[in-house]
DNA sequence: GGTGATACTGAAACCGGTTTCATGACGTCA
DNA sequence: TGACGTCATGAAACCGGTTTCAGTATCACC
C-alpha cells in the first residue's frame, strides 16, 4: 500500500486519515490505552490527561480507522439494506426513508438489490454478513421464511413491505387487503358498481391481498365478481396499457378501474385517452402508492397512499433499537385513501 | 462480543461467518500464510495443498472478515457514493447505474446523501474517507472545485452529472448547453417563435447551461429573447404548475414551452389544463431528462432524453479502471430528443 | 501504621487477515 | 561435490484499534 505523506491540514478539506491513535497518545503523552478510554469514554480519566488527548486529537485531525475499530469491537457500524430493483418508485421511496431514518445515528447504509430473486437476494445477503453489518433491513423480498428465521437469530434484522408470520416486531408493512377493500369501497361509494381491476405481478403478495380487499368490498357491496373484469398485470405502466385495451375488447362494461399502483393507472390514463375515453367522465380511475407524480397527472390521481417513507424511517428505527436491545415499537401505518379528481360521482 | 456457537452449516442459509483462516489452515494442515496465498493466489502453492484448503474452505463455509482484510491491505473493497437528495428521479437512475455497473466487480457501494449542501456534502465525504472507500462516486454536488482536486489526489474520484475544468477524464456529464439548444431548435423548426422557458434552480450549473442552449437558439433563428417568457423554477412539479399560472397572468403570448425537467414539465401540463388550455394544439411542451413516467403522460411528452443509467454505468466502470490505474474511457453520451407527442406543429 | 477500596494508567494480548523474511528441498551446472 | 537459483512454506511482524490485567497512587477508616 501506498502512504500518503503526513501532512496536518487545516480547515474544510478532507481529513486526513493516516493518523493513529499512536500519534494522538504521543502527542499527549499518554498511552493507547487512555486514548481509546477517552473516545469510547469506557472509563475514568483524569480531566488533565482528557484534555491533552482532546486537544492532540483536535489539532491532528484523528479519525479512527473504522477496520481496526471494527476488527477489535466486532461492530462496523453499518447497516445492510436488500431492495427489490422492481423499478417501481414505492421501494426507492421506502429507502430513502431508510437513509433519513439513519442519518445522525452514526449507522452507514449500505445498499445491494436482491433484484426479486430467491437466490441473488440470498447471496447479497451473505455479502452483508460478510462485511459484519450491524443490522439488516429487508425491504420486499421473496427468500423464504425459514431462511429468514435462522437469519434473524444470527443478525438484527427489519423487514419492511413485507408479512412474515411469527415477526410482528420486527416487520413493517400495511394492511394490503384493506388497502384493495378501502380502494374498491371509495369506487362504489361514489355509485360505480362494474369495476375494473389491473391486478400486479401475479405470485406477488402485494397484488393477492389488494386482489382480495377488491374481492372483499365486492361481496358486501352485493355485487357479483367477474373475472371478465379482472387483467393480470405487472406493476408496470405498460401493462396498464395493455389492461384497457384488452378490457376495451371484452365487451363488459365498466365504469371505473381499480389499478395496481400508480404506474398501472399511468399506463390505463393514456390508453383511455387513446380511445378517446374522457377520466373521469367516462370512466374513473384509482391508483395505488400516491408516488409524487400522482399529483400532477391529468386530472390529479386520486390514489392509496402508502406511507413509504415513513415505513422506512420506522424501519431504521426499529432496527437501531433491535441492535441496542432498547424495546421497539413498531407504529401503526395504514395506507390513506388520497382523494383527488380522478373518481366521478356515478349518476 | 458475544459469539454464536461455531456450528457448519450446508445449503443456501446464511453462512456461518465465524471461520476463519487459521480454521481452515488447521483443518488443510497448512499455515494461515499458505491459506492466505491460495485465497489471494500471490504466490505459487504446491497443488496439493491448494486442494486441500480449497476443500477446507468449501466444507467449512469460509468467509472472510471484511475488518481483518481491511486492517491488513488497506483496502476495503467498497465505493463510496454520495449523492444529492434533490427528490429528481435523475439522481436516482444515475445511482441506479452505478449500482449495476459495480455488480460483479467485488465492490459494495455504500451511499450518503449531500442535500446540495456544502458542508453536508464535505462532511459526508469525510465520513466516507473514514470508512477507507476505495473510490468515490460524487453526483452532481456543490464543493467547490479546490477541495476536489485536493480530494483527488487521495482517493480515485469520478463526478458524474457535473462538469469540471481540469477533470476532463474523471468527469461525466452531458453538454447541456447543447441539450438546451437542441430542445428549442426542436420547438424552432416545428414552426415555434414564441417559446416559455421555465428555469431550473437558481445557481444550479445545468440549469444555467440549459438557459445558454435556449438563448443561442433563438439568436440563431434571428429570435429576440423576451425576459417576459422566462420563469425561474425549481425543478419541481409545483414550479410548473406557478409558471403556468404567472405565465399566463403576463399577457406575452407563447406557443410552447421547455420545461426545466420532466417533473416541471408535468406540473405545467396539469395547470395548462387547468386553464382550459390543450396539448399540443394550443400549447407545445418540451421536457427534459425523460423519467419513467413522461412516456405516460397524456398525451405522451417529448423531452431530452438524459443517458442517467448509462451515466452511473459508465461512471463505475471509469472508477474501477482508475483504482486499477488502467486506462479510462469516458463515453461521450449526449442527451437526445425523443420525439413524443406533446409538440405540434405550428401553422 | 495497616488494611482495603477506589481512581487511574500502561503494558500486552487480541481481533483475523496480509506480507516479509528466513529456510529447506530440490534441480542444475561447472 | 560444491555453488547457486527456484520453488514452496511457515514463523513472525504488522495493520490500528479494544480490552484485559496488573499495578501504583491516593484516601478513608480502624
Amino acid at each position: 500500500m501506498i502512504k500518503v505523506n503526513k501532512k496536518s491540514q487545516a480547515g474544510s478539506g478532507p481529513v486526513n486519515s493516516q493518523i493513529t491513535i499512536q500519534d494522538i497518545a504521543e502527542r499527549a503523552k499518554v498511552s493507547k490505552s487512555t486514548v481509546s478510554r477517552v473516545i469510547n469514554n469506557t472509563s475514568l480519566v483524569h480531566e488533565d490527561k482528557r484534555q491533552a488527548v482532546l486537544e492532540a486529537m483536535q489539532t491532528l485531525g484523528f479519525q479512527p480507522n473504522v477496520f481496526a475499530q471494527g476488527l477489535a469491537s466486532g461492530q462496523s457500524m453499518t447497516i445492510g439494506i436488500v431492495t427489490q430493483n422492481i423499478g417501481s418508485p414505492f421501494y426507492d421511496t421506502v429507502a430513502q426513508g431508510v437513509i433519513t431514518g439513519l442519518a445522525s445515528t452514526g449507522y452507514s447504509p449500505i445498499f445491494v438489490d436482491g433484484q426479486w430473486q430467491q437466490s441473488t437476494e440470498m447471496a447479497v445477503i451473505n455479502t452483508l454478513l460478510g462485511r459484519k453489518v450491524d443490522g439488516l433491513v429487508l425491504i420486499g423480498g421473496k427468500v423464504p421464511l425459514h431462511q429468514l428465521n435462522e437469519l434473524r437469530e444470527q443478525t438484527p434484522t427489519i423487514v419492511v413491505a413485507r408479512e412474515l408470520a411469527g415477526w410482528e416486531n420486527q416487520c413493517i408493512f400495511i394492511d394490503n387487503v384493506e388497502a384493495g377493500y378501502q380502494a374498491t369501497r371509495h369506487l362504489i361509494e361514489r355509485g360505480h358498481r362494474d369495476i375494473a381491476l389491473i391486478r400486479g405481478i401475479k405470485d406477488h403478495a402485494d397484488a393477492i391481498h389488494r386482489f382480495e380487499g377488491y374481492c372483499k368490498a365486492l361481496e358486501e357491496a352485493g355485487i357479483e365478481f367477474d373475472s371478465d373484469l379482472v387483467y393480470q398485470g405487472d406493476f408496470s405502466a405498460q401493462s396498464g396499457v395493455l389492461a384497457v385495451n384488452s378490457l376495451l375488447a371484452r365487451s363488459t362494461h365498466f365504469s371505473a378501474i381499480f389499478a395496481a399502483n400508480d404506474m398501472v393507472a399511468f399506463g390505463a390514463r393514456l390508453a383511455l385517452h387513446r380511445h378517446g375515453i374522457r377520466v373521469p367522465e367516462d370512466v374513473s380511475l384509482i391508483g395505488f402508492d400516491d408516488q409524487a407524480e400522482a399529483a400532477f397527472m391529468t386530472p390529479p390521481l386520486t390514489t392509496m397512499r402508502q406511507p413509504a417513507f415513513e415505513m422506512g424511517t420506522a424501519a431504521a428505527k426499529a432496527l437501531i433499537n433491535l441492535i441496542k436491545d432498547k424495546p421497539l415499537e413498531i407504529p401503526n401505518l395504514p395506507a390513506k385513501l388520497q382523494v383527488r379528481e380522478s373518481v366521478a360521482r356515478l349518476r
